[in-house]
DNA sequence: TCCATTGTGGAATATTTATTTCATTTGTGC
DNA sequence: GCACAAATGAAATAAATATTCCACAATGGA
């Protein structure tokens, strides 16, 4: 056991490559040719057995555990999940920093800690969601709502602060809109006035507001072309809308944060009044 | 062993997605939960192990090669495969994700280009906002709020989502608070009606809403405690407050971010309530 | 209400997979 | 070319993981 081992052992992919790079000179020739095939196979050694990346490295199973040894690792496993990591959409990076947002709660006043426990979460989300965007999918969105002559916003509860920013989006742009949300229970009646013409975005997330999703039903049944924000393919608005869009938030002490979707709400009225703008020539 | 389990078994992650939406709602309840679990969570089922998938969809392991079979598959190895093919040959470093998203924006179309534009906007937000937190403040302004008997919410335009949410929240947690943002036009009176033993939380942003101030000014003058969130220290806002927070959003295309805010606007409620019951002990 | 069918949890089992061990080979300084 | 240490291959062992099995519960039809 030198003294390397307790020293080394990097937890993400970067790192990792870079120590490979380093120390490939100094290796034996089977550590060497691992440290080859790796850098230029990672997903195979992110998805394989020992057993396989030996027989396609052309080496014994037992020379990967004293690759991983040698690295500081605990073993082949310990550092196969770096491989994996790297393919995952949250890596070590992210990884890393929620460790370190998490030690500095301990340290930290409880106000504090809880902050940086939501924005860790907003960020997390927004994290997630970015790579979850998906141009066609967004434009054909766009283009309904773009197309409507009213847009009436659907949502309630925690999904409610969404369409509230958007109505007020929607008013600087000039785009007509009817919020759905009326403090006098005369909801079922204003989503009834809309019709083949004009459009619904409605917003919802597990677990699902019954009254939102009757409404987008019944409009998505009198022929209103319905848009949907909502959380999972099996959520009960992705059924009756006629397009929907996925954002799955991280939550902290039971809230969910809102920061992805709000992102979404506040580029929608932007990107449906230049939509507009575009129609009109 | 029905006919449906030769046929099928798709190979690649669309297809497989597909059949499960198809499926979903004729599967069991253990089934269908799983199917849930499945598609909010690929990344887990790529790499986790029959035993910790199980456990984070809350299902027994017997559950997943079962459902496995339902879909024509060997078993859950097999169908797992799947998963991780969907992976394969997506080499996102954490790095070149990041990288890749702020230099798509060139490339990418005008919806999704906007969308991420909002992204990375909340995601400076949260950055800067994080290194700004003051614990020794935070505390102070939990303390006012918590000691309050019931807490007046105040904030037009594009802060109201802000407090829609909060007031949402504080509902959740049973604490008293009155939204002033009626329709009606007695949002004067509503605030009128605090007194020293209750408190204020008012939100407002440059370009300042005229009666936000007027009425946080109002309520400061009748010995009211009031907390401020606002983005400056020459914000009329801060001048009248008790204990002021600031929260400096970064914008685009015209729209400031309400990340930060927004993460913020979600960690008070939890906090005050924290602080509430432990003050009842 | 009963029976038959289907679904479910939990433990037992079988299988796969990683790791360790040790005999053998290879390389290196003298 | 000899002795010594380091590296290697192959098989044995240990650990983990998936799968099967069975008793029991829930469900739906007669």
């Amino acid at each position: 056991m030198s003294a390397d081992e307790d020293t080394l052992a990097p937890r993400d992919f970067e790192s990792l490559r870079s120590l490979i790079i380093d120390r490939r000179s100094v290796l034996p020739r089977r550590l060497a040719q691992v440290a080859k095939y790796a850098l230029d196979h990672p997903d195979e050694v992110a998805f394989g057995t020992a057993a396989s990346i030996a027989g396609a490295a052309d080496v014994q199973p037992s020379t990967l555990v004293r690759f991983a040894h040698q690295l500081g690792y605990d073993g082949f496993s310990d550092l196969q999940k770096v491989f994996q990591e790297r393919l995952r959409g949250r890596n070590s990076s992210y990884e890393e920093r929620m460790e370190a947002l998490k030690t500095a709660k301990e340290d930290e006043k409880g106000e504090a800690a809880l902050v940086r426990g939501f924005l860790a979460a907003a960020q997390r989300s927004l994290e997630d969601f970015s790579s979850l965007v998906d141009p066609a999918l967004l434009s054909r969105a766009v283009n309904i709502l773009a197309g409507a002559d009213t847009i009436y916003l659907l949502a309630r509860r925690r999904s409610y602060p969404l369409v509230a920013h958007m109505a007020y989006a929607f008013g600087k742009l000039r785009v007509k809109n009817n919020l759905i949300a009326s403090p006098n229970g005369i909801d079922p009646e204003i989503a009834a006035m809309a019709g083949r013409n004009d459009a619904a975005l409605a917003i919802s997330f597990s677990p699902y507001a019954a009254d939102s999703i009757s409404q987008a039903r019944a409009m998505s049944d009198a022929g209103v072309p319905v848009v949907a924000i909502t959380d999972s393919a099996f959520s009960p608005l992705a059924d009756c809308a006629t397009e929907w869009l996925e954002v799955a938030e991280s939550d902290y002490a039971g809230f969910r944060s809102l920061s992805a979707s709000m992102a979404l709400c506040m580029a929608l009225p932007v990107a449906i009044a230049e939509a507009r703008l575009q129609k009109q020539r």
